[in-house]
RNA sequence: GUCCCGGUCGUCUAGUCCGGCCCAGGACCCCAGAUUUUCAUUCUGGUAACACGGGUUCGAAUCCCGUCCGGGAUACCA
């Protein structure tokens, strides 16, 4: 007999489109999860239907609230807002299922009486030892064997007596081949065989998975589900089980798995497949959001970077790959950057002040005082990060006088002459009007003049010299040293910054400062 | 073992439904060059793929069959 899955078709009966995410606080949000749950998030939003959160904490020996309140936050991180569940609330609560026990309850004992379940006495090693003959004779099924099917009342009445207290099992029909249609999968065959009578109550009345699962979606009026493919199986389990309540099932969208590099399953037991840790780290949410969003599914062919709104907008179930995708941190970290390059310099300082003050405490001050002074210092940086987390790394050297690394101690010493020109720049750079040096006042040049200086840039109205005007007088300078432009610039940068990379020089000589540039010039000179 | 799914550059993918516009496009990485006061950014160019074998067809990445490889599932976890 082929079942034709139809009452499993589309969702006529509920006209707003209901989708959840349903973690289980046993862990925290790993990647593959907040896959899952942007796509439903992404889909919801984009037929204007409801998102919601069900906490599925059934397996009562590993769900914390640790757990929930880290992938609550990991959620909040990456901008994925949920209409009901935890901390929102609903009008289909409760949203944590063990606040549900009466429920599956009630379910269970109506499938009793339909004869779509039956309770099971079977000892855990009863059934342990029935795998182990399965796999010893190399039987094409594993699985729970049925003993308790057909059992007389008088065999019932006996291990009632004898204080058994049974689970309650699934009855799948023996032989039955059903055709059942998948978002992503399109229409696949399977057949009941390949499935055994499976636990949905334990003996102490807390559901397993499929079974709450069901009742839940039915009970919230779930429209759509979008998971991972490793509950392709359990799917199957779950149409038979909505049948038996005679209800209609949602319909289904099993999404391949996020690989790691081995091209094995991500495991939520990898430590950096925490959503946390990538906040922690400083990436930029977005970016994380946009990366993900990429494993599996694309904006168009020729597009990698969009915005969530855009996300919304293009977004379909269907149009999410079949395949597999391996998680790339290179990738990943390209997209960072991006988005770093991409953020207004003042929201970018905000985003990054928070890694920035444990490394810099001087920040905190500069922050209130010199805020300007401090965004055309983040903006010189912009495209020389990716995470917000690198910053502090590199811009020590505005706040304390540098350690001259290597390369900036071989730049300095390339020409024997070098030092000397240091000190005799020193000395005409107090002829001319660099700014004050923070912490002085600035007296407002950094709101004036904006960094990183480009080439094009139109001269600004200025009382010090702005970066293009230090430039001018510097090649003047160098010109009548009767040096090579390049062979002056390099040992003046190390001296300043204490090493070879950085901002262009002159927006380091303009950010510095007067006193600043004098000291650091004439400490390097006198060093030899 | 059994069942299910998948397989386009190293990686993420577009194209596959409705065969020709694809001797396969974009992005990351890598390499070379340009710009430049360094690094970075930016720009230009380059290397690199339709898993394999059979069909069907005037023509196949696209349709069919088989093989191989990969993954998932087979819990009183979710």
């Amino acid at each position: 007999m082929v079942a034709d899955a139809r009452s499993c078709s589309p969702s006529m009966i509920h006209p707003t489109p209901r989708l959840r995410f349903a973690p289980s606080p046993t862990g925290p949000l790993h990647l593959g999860g907040a896959r899952t749950a942007m796509y439903n998030w992404a889909a919801a939003r984009a037929m204007g239907g409801a998102f919601l959160l069900r906490i599925e904490d059934t397996d009562q020996a590993r769900s914390t609230e640790a757990s929930l309140q880290i992938i609550l936050a990991g959620l909040r991180w990456l901008g994925i807002d949920w209409d009901e569940g935890p901390e929102q609330g609903g009008a289909f609560g409760p949203y944590f299922q063990m606040q549900r026990l009466d429920r599956y309850r009630a379910a269970a004992e109506r499938l009793l009486q339909s004869g779509h379940a039956y309770r099971c006495y079977c000892s855990a090693e009863r059934i342990e030892a029935v795998r182990e003959a399965q796999k010893a004779q190399k039987s094409a099924f594993l699985g729970y064997d049925g003993h308790c099917r057909e059992l007389s009342p008088a065999q019932r009445a006996e291990f009632e007596q004898r204080g058994v207290v049974p689970n309650v099992r699934f009855r799948m029909p023996s032989e039955r081949t059903l055709r059942v249609h998948d978002l992503i999968l399109g229409d696949v065959e399977v057949n009941t065989r390949d499935f055994d009578d499976w636990v949905m109550l334990r003996p102490d009345g807390v559901p397993l998975y499929n079974f709450a699962c069901v009742i839940d979606d039915i009970d919230m009026k779930i429209t759509h589900v979008v998971r991972g493919n490793e509950h392709f199986q359990n799917g199957i389990k779950q149409r038979l089980l909505f049948e038996a309540l005679g209800a209609e099932c949602p319909l289904y969208a099993h999404i391949p798995l996020i690989l790691n590099k081995d091209g094995k399953k991500l495991s939520k037991r990898d430590a950096d497949t925490n959503m946390l840790d990538y906040r922690d780290k400083g990436f930029p949410p977005e970016a994380v959001f946009n990366y993900i969003a990429l494993l599996g599914w694309g904006f168009s062919g020729d597009r990698d970077v969009f915005s969530r709104e855009e996300m919304v907008q293009a977004f379909r179930i269907e149009s999410i790959g079949k395949s597999g995708a391996k998680f790339d941190e290179e990738k990943l970290r390209w997209m960072c950057g991006e988005y770093v390059r991409r953020t207004p310099p003042p929201l970018l300082l905000a985003r990054a002040l928070p890694w920035l003050t444990p490394a810099l405490p001087a920040v905190v001050h500069a922050a209130r005082t010199h805020a300007a002074w401090l965004e055309n210092v983040v903006a010189c940086y912009q495209e020389r990060i990716a995470l917000y987390g690198e910053l502090g790394d590199k811009i020590g050297w505005l706040f304390a006088d540098p350690v001259l690394d290597d390369a900036a101690k071989k730049n300095v010493d390339k020409d024997p002459a070098g030092r000397s020109w240091l000190a005799a720049y020193a000395a005409h750079l107090e002829q001319g009007a660099l700014p004050p040096s923070w912490p002085a006042d600035r007296q407002g040049v950094d709101e004036v003049v904006r960094l990183p200086s480009k080439k094009d840039q139109p001269e600004v109205a200025c009382a010090f010299w702005t970066p293009a005007r230090i430039e001018a007088d510097c090649r003047a300078f160098v010109e009548q040293l009767g040096v090579k432009f390049g062979s002056f610039v390099h040992p003046v940068r190390a001296a300043l910054t204490g090493t070879d990379k950085g901002p262009g020089l002159f927006d380091v000589l303009f950010l510095l400062g007067a006193e600043t540039c004098a000291r650091r010039l004439r400490a390097v000179s006198d060093a030899s």
